[in-house]
DNA sequence: AAAAATTAAATTGTACACAATTCAATTTTG
DNA sequence: CAAAATTGAATTGTGTACAATTTAATTTTT
């Protein structure tokens, strides 16, 4: 009851206590932690993410799809994917069936770049003993179920 | 032991297991609920955040400890706290002490503003029953901690 | 089939984030 | 005490996020 109420009560609201500001920073102490890995692959952390939806997928995607995956829209996509592909790492085509639609595939450079990044996970986790590594799979399953709750409704 | 081993293993990570995604993903959608309802206010997230700080105050505080609370640096919160400035919300002046530092004090509007706040937990947090409500704080506690091992080192 | 509605990207504009640098004020050292 | 180091904000530059609008292409209606 205490902390139930601590959080829907009139006082205000207390800062560390409030799950968007540890989501908050979490992330992006997180993305923090990521970007010395990524520097290697020249990769910021959502281009890293678009490369992993890439990867997962082999075929050529549109952009639409990679925002549905990403819960990013064309604001953000467009600009980050030219980026990618001023990098040569991938190629931006219409697609002939539907020209609205604008393909997204790898080029031989983003391809290739798939097998340094299985080694960035690894590289993050690295310094966490067994128990810690229990506890961020605990939490990531607990997340996952949440986010299910937010986002439904 | 299987589940800790996607996490480590040479594979291409998967998006959709990947902490560190479920975290961006979950922190923005957050963000997004705070919205409509920081509208009202004439707050973005960033901004109600820095007030939160304020708001647990009351007196003048440097720019260097809201950073030091919300894990921000004067590069970001240099331009939003002239945004509140212009909104008199807030004043900034130099600390006749050390002049290197600039105290953040709440105007009247400002401080009259945390009554109107302490209504927005109540207003995102309506829509859960008493058993999602208790997941959400189950997950908040297991954040807070996980989130002191990875500062920590 | 033509008009209306919808969809997909791109564009525009605002507001973060944050690395890196600058500048001035204060502290620490030699 | 003067030089060196540190500190606190501000500035500069790059890269997201995202609302809102625009434009072109496709689909649905009438």
């Amino acid at each position: 009851m205490k902390s139930v109420n601590t959080a829907m009560g009139t006082n205000a609201p207390r800062l560390d206590d409030q799950l968007c500001f540890l989501l908050y920073t979490a992330s992006r102490e997180v993305t923090r932690q990521y970007q010395p890995v990524l520097k290697a692959l020249d990769l910021t952390y959502p281009q890293y993410l678009v490369m992993l939806v890439l990867w997962e997928q082999s075929k050529p995607i549109s952009v639409s799809e990679i925002g549905k995956r990403l819960h990013l829209d064309s604001g953000t996509l467009t600009p980050l994917l030219k980026r990618l592909e001023q990098k040569a790492i991938i190629t931006r085509r219409r697609n002939d069936r539907d020209e609205r639609q604008v393909d997204i595939q790898l080029q031989s450079k983003g391809l290739e770049m798939k097998r340094h990044a299985a080694e960035v996970p690894g590289k993050l986790l690295c310094r966490f003993d067994d128990a810690q590594l229990k506890r961020l799979q605990e939490l990531r399953e607990e997340l996952k179920s949440v986010l299910g709750l937010l986002i439904n409704e």
